[in-house]
DNA sequence: CGTTTTTTCGGAAACGTTTCCGGAATTAAA
DNA sequence: TTTAATTCCGGAAACGTTTCCGAAAAAACG
């Protein structure tokens, strides 16, 4: 009953017209009578006539869909990210197409490398193993390419818009903890290569690094926040701050410490980024950086269209957001028990 | 440099070969020699051939994607639920087409009333609004869909694959209370017709609903939980227990609680629904029922993509999972202190 | 080596649109 | 009323594949 195609043709026939006009009714393009394109309009209404869009994108070369590449859409901001991006793409029609790369440097590689093959526009992708061989990838892509980078310094002749965080975002953390007090800062996080950006701040932000107050553990989950926690607890001589790659490890690592008898922030003050919700349910509530998903996101959506729409290419956009630090009970200011002193 | 279509005619020629031949290298078709095809995969090698997935569509009326609309990427579950469906579709060569409907009614009859034209080959709904008009769409839309159903009991002859939760989810949550000695049991949600299964669970285990210990909130987030603690601190006589529609109001529930020196579970039980990962750093960790989202979505996911495959039509599945309930501290067994009487 | 069977291949017809282009119909100008 | 300008419309040629069908080539068989 249901299926049975009805193809432009037959709209054509019913209506005593030429395929050519149905189509210009369709697409209300100009050519057209206002009295016939109704009778148009009112038999592919009785008949239920649906475009094929294959036909449609074969013959125009879009296909009103972008691809949105990310790590794993149970993560941290991310669903933030697809929800932007899915806002910004309905709002010009354009549907996404989701991926999920696990974080793996071949799926990220393989999907700019199969780009042609996805049906798309266009690209948003969210790197996070970022093989060395990804820019050279985007560049001969053939297809427009937004970069959301929370990772890494990228090259500026990178042709593709870039939005990103600038690498304020780990200076705001250890300013914030020097001048609170603290001097024996650690950071938990995944492999150092991972949110580069991150660990390099850290060091950047020390005359020297202590290597043993480094903990890099397998993922951003609670789990290496717990693990981390146990590990510096462990220590001789503990931190007394934590800079954590992530809220989710930052919630990790705070309830650990609590279980462990380690106070926050009297004894350890800890800091996170990303700013979900879950740092004011937290107790105490976490200190964390918002590093602004949905803006990023947004733009990078807006900037992928607009290319898209005005089939441009030089110049690429380099944005930079600027992060900013809420500061809550992990990491304000107290006086500490005398300890094993605080800052030199 | 880069772009410059390259079709399929193009590799013909340079292979010395005909066009059908390419096609039946592409596709491993057979009624072609090994060495010509390895002759005709190298020169598509060569020039960098794509085969374009519009006009392959266009004649194999597949699209090799398949829809998945939920409420809500940003939701408890429905990250869960969106890599699952993710991982399977990819397993068998598709592509997800991801689509927020907001739980706004209107926008879940568009989705399944428009889905010719969203280009996929399927759709797997995750309804939440349930407009009444929806199973009519669904019966007469003329391509697969699954359902998630996590709300309200459909109709048997909806036809559609449906992978849900059975009743049961609500059943345990009201005996696990009532086992451990609470009477006064209120209920935490939104709107009584959006989860209606859960609260309905709530109401029938009961011989008589106390109006005043039921709170409808907006919708599904901590701010409800927190209301609706609020709400039941108000009251002349607070409820002994709290069944939260979700992990989410369940841990804003508990942390409003303990704000304001309720104490869990002594004075009030909470259990939540979800089993999320926050259950168990949030202190005290929170029961909740595990929906098993991943498994719900990855059923729904196979039985589309079974459907899309055999062209099948009757029988539809019809899957319920069985919830189980995982007891934390927010509501075991303790000795009350001497308050207004427990189960009397 | 002739004949039949099997395998390999190419031409051409779809698939369902959009759009160019020329002709018909309508309106405006003369 | 005739001519010029404008608007409206239909035919047909793409768009880039897959696949049917028949021909050619190769293999198998006597």
């Amino acid at each position: 009953m249901t299926a049975k195609k009805v193809t432009i043709e037959d709209v054509a026939r019913h209506a005593g017209v030429g395929i050519a006009t149905v189509s210009r009714a369709i697409n209300n393009a100009e050519g057209i009578s206002a009295k016939t394109r109704a009778r148009v309009l009112r038999t592919i209404e009785e008949l239920g006539f649906v475009p094929n869009t294959s036909a449609q994108s074969l013959k125009i070369r879009l296909t009103n869909q972008i691809a949105l590449a990310v790590p794993d859409i149970r993560n941290a901001i991310i669903p933030d990210i697809a929800w932007a991006v899915e806002q910004a793409a309905k709002a010009h029609g354009y549907r996404v197409v989701q991926i999920n790369t696990a974080g793996n440097a071949r799926a990220e590689l393989e999907v700019v490398r199969d780009i042609k093959k996805l049906h798309v526009d266009g690209l948003i992708i969210m790197p996070l193993a970022y093989p060395k061989t990804l820019p050279d990838l985007i560049n001969k892509a053939g297809l427009p390419i937004s970069v959301i980078n929370y990772g890494k310094q990228l090259d500026d002749s990178l042709r593709a818009d870039v939005v990103c965080l600038s690498m304020l975002e780990g200076r705001l953390v250890m300013d914030h903890l020097k001048q609170i007090g603290r001097s024996r800062i650690a950071y938990a996080g995944t492999q150092k290569d991972v949110i580069e950006d991150r660990y390099l701040a850290y060091e950047r932000a020390l005359d020297r690094v202590d290597a043993s107050l480094v903990y890099f553990g397998d993922d951003f989950s609670l789990q290496t926040g717990i693990r981390a926690a146990d590990y510096f607890h462990g220590l001789a001589r503990m931190p007394d701050a934590v800079y954590a790659v992530n809220d989710m490890v930052a919630i990790g690592l705070v309830n650990r410490f609590k279980e462990l008898g380690v106070n926050v922030p009297e004894d350890v003050a800890v800091v996170g980024v990303d700013n979900n919700q879950w740092t004011t349910i937290s107790s105490p509530q976490i200190s964390s950086v918002s590093i602004m998903g949905s803006e990023v996101a947004r733009l990078a959506a807006e900037l992928l269209l607009k290319r898209i729409r005005e089939q441009s290419r030089e110049p690429y956009e380099k944005v930079q957001f600027e992060p900013r630090l809420i500061v809550r009970e992990s990491s304000v200011a107290v006086k500490r028990s005398p300890m094993q002193g605080g800052n030199s």
